[in-house]
DNA sequence: CACTATGTTGAGTCT
DNA sequence: GAGACTCAACATAGT
């Protein structure tokens, strides 16, 4: 009988070390093994890429190619440029495969192109292996073993884990690698359609994935550089590569105090050289790190330190806490799937109705990528906030080093998700996950979903009372506001009493420093002199705003699922004056004004375009056009609701 | 059913 | 400067 001829599907898996799907294709013995990766147009089009990412994603290919070579120089990361689900079949064919081997990927458009790679694969009499190697546990096993249910919390998914059974030991990595087959190929390309392309804005040149053929630009199966895309140069400091990590990982382990007593709520969100965590998340995703790996070498040392009767740190403030909470998020999207990432058609979430709600393709009940701009002065505050100009110097700190550098602090993220949903812009969590996608060079679809969850209170977390302050919370880490002068440079200067808040700082302070703080961002020099804009709004009230919008969603109670946000009837839940897009008695699905952006569906309904800013607040006085809708409360009905249940 | 304790990561005031 | 307490208040698990 002969001997396997087997294909290596490289994608979130990065790395030779603890790779369970890399061990069961190298225990099949196989005469051939071609480690490849597919150029998927998911990742070049579709999904949110900025260039920092994919700088990271090509050093981590870059890294393991070298690293296959080491092991035999007549193999390396073979990168075949075109998308697996048409490109598969034909080579199974052309290399006379007999299996396939890859890592279980359970993000919802992984499951689709998946299925059929496997389908594929049947047709074609070719055996599929599939091995769970990205979390902990089996993200599908949790889910059965917490009967079906997305986890929702750390302890529900602890007591599913234990009823799994224990975190599999790490492998070793392997010591040979067979030779790859012939790698002459003669079929035909096939190009995936480039709509629609939201990654454009990064390319300065043609974009190259597909126009060199499916071996590259030299025919030799290359790993593409960020030239060959069409790509700018990337401006992450941040470097991505198994090796990469497992040297930081070397130095982490080695300061055994830090990596027993670690605890992620007393972690500086304002460090930077050093960074006050390990910076792992990035090498988690791509799969350049194994989780379970890291894992066991931090409860080798608490191990230790236990017996030693040394402090140690527990989850889920611990690093190994950090992990879990890693898994629950891949559980809780392995139960839900693509309705994870968005309220709409979610029962998990609550429905609050945000400013620049997503738009809804009504006959998927998915959000298309888009979103309604409902007001104006939302709009630009998302724009600010995007961009780093919110007149806030903490968030805008925080904001600047995401956009350039890939990777802020996870209380960071806290303090800017926070601001732009229910503490500060009532904008819609969609918005905010979509821009961390954009720009995180470790962004991961179900933490990321999960967190903006978490930071706006839709999921996993409900004490919206809680909320972070743009000038307090930075200063109780960062006094002197080091990190805002790196980051916000035109504030360097600044005096240490006003760098929070600069526009509470005299002219002639300000001139002194060489700033002037005046307008609203669009301005970035007057006469020689740096200029940094005012606070977008009073803080203050808008978290009183906030918090009471927050008070009467949560009073409403509606989910993702509950029939009124399906239908658009929701509005009449809420006063009109209420915060967020609210007017009317007749919406679009989910948060939307209008019902009219779906191809073949009626035109039910359209709001009235009016905007509500400058309206007055107070509810006594709405015109007698308004009131002319139905509303099952009015807000005297909900303040009394509001008083606490028990006097 | 009522009640309590707890939940990785708030802010402000007082001691 | 660290720690206790209060502010107003949500959801869930457990008793």
């Amino acid at each position: 009988m002969s001997k396997p001829r087997v294909l290596y599907w490289f994608r979130t898996d990065l790395r030779l070390h603890d790779s369970p799907a890399l061990k069961a294709a190298l225990d099949l013995q196989p005469e051939v093994l071609y480690p490849i990766w597919c150029w998927d147009p998911h990742y070049v089009y579709h999904a949110r890429v900025g260039n920092n990412r994919w700088q990271f994603l090509i050093d981590c290919m870059n890294d393991v190619s070298r690293s296959i070579t080491n092991l035999n120089p007549n193999s390396k990361l073979f990168v075949l440029r075109e998308p697996a689900v048409t490109l598969l079949s034909k080579l199974f064919t052309a290399w006379r495969i007999t299996h396939i081997v890859f890592e279980k990927d359970t993000d919802a458009y992984a499951r689709e192109r998946d299925k059929q790679v496997v389908e594929s694969a049947r047709k074609a009499g070719v055996e599929v292996i599939v091995k769970s190697g990205r979390t902990l546990w089996d993200s599908d096993d949790i889910v059965k073993a917490h009967n079906g249910k997305p986890t929702m919390s750390i302890s529900q998914l602890q007591s599913a884990g234990s009823k799994v059974g224990d975190i599999a030991l790490p492998i070793e990595p392997p010591k040979s690698i067979p030779n790859p087959g012939d790698t002459n190929l003669d079929i035909k390309q096939e190009r995936p359609s480039s709509e629609p392309d939201i990654n454009e804005q990064y390319r300065d040149a043609d974009e190259g994935s597909y126009s060199f053929g499916i071996a590259g630009p030299n025919g030799d199966y290359s790993v593409p550089t960020l030239k060959e895309l069409g790509l700018k140069a990337a401006t992450t400091p941040h470097r991505g590569g198994e090796s990469v990590v497992l040297g930081k990982l070397h130095i982490i382990l080695a300061d055994e105090d830090y990596t027993g007593t670690f605890e992620k709520p007393k972690t500086s969100p304002a460090a930077f050289e050093p960074q006050a965590t390990c910076l792992t998340s990035p090498y988690l995703h791509f799969g350049a790190l194994s989780c379970r790996y890291f894992y066991h070498r931090i409860e080798e040392i608490v191990e230790r330190r236990r017996k030693a009767k040394r402090p140690v740190s527990e989850p889920p403030t611990s690093l190994t806490g950090q992990l879990l909470f890693r898994d629950m998020y891949f559980a809780a999207q392995a139960a839900l799937g693509y309705s994870f990432g968005q309220t709409y058609n979610n029962d998990h979430c609550r429905f609050i109705p945000w400013h620049l709600p997503s738009r809804i393709d009504v006959s998927t009940k998915l959000i298309t990528g888009d979103y309604e701009v409902d007001d104006e002065v939302k709009q630009r505050e998302f724009i600010r906030w995007r961009e780093g100009k919110t007149g806030f110097p903490w968030i805008d700190a925080i904001m600047r080093q995401l956009k350039y550098e890939g990777w802020i602090h996870h209380l960071a993220r806290h303090a800017v998700a926070c601001f732009l949903t229910r503490g500060g812009c009532y904008i819609s969590w969609e918005r905010g996950a979509e821009v961390f996608e954009e720009w995180l060079i470790d962004h991961e679809a179900a933490c990321n979903i999960g967190n903006w969850q978490w930071l706006s209170c839709t999921a996993f977390y409900s004490q919206f009372y809680r909320c972070y302050s743009p000038i307090a919370f930075g200063r109780k880490w960062d006094d002197n506001g080091d990190f805002i002068r790196k980051y916000v440079p035109e504030l360097k200067d600044m005096p240490k009493k006003y760098i929070y808040e600069p526009h509470k700082a005299p002219v002639q302070d300000q001139k002194k420093a060489g700033v002037l703080i005046k307008g609203d961002g669009e301005e970035e020099e007057r006469d020689g002199t740096r200029v940094y804009p005012k606070p977008m709004f009073d803080f203050p009230t808008q978290r009183e705003i906030c918090i009471q919008g927050m008070k009467a969603a949560y009073h409403v109670g509606l989910r993702g699922k509950s029939p009124q946000v399906l239908d658009g009837t929701w509005k009449r839940l809420f006063d009109d004056h209420a915060e967020g897009p609210t007017e009317g008695g007749l919406g679009g699905p989910g948060g939307m004004m209008s019902f009219d952006n779906v191809d073949g569906i009626e035109i039910r309904h359209r709001a009235p375009a009016t905007p509500k800013r400058g309206v007055k607040r107070e509810a006594s006085d709405a015109s007698p056009s308004k009131s002319a809708h139905t509303r099952v409360r009015g807000q005297s009905t909900l303040d009394g609701a509001f008083r606490k249940k028990k006097p």
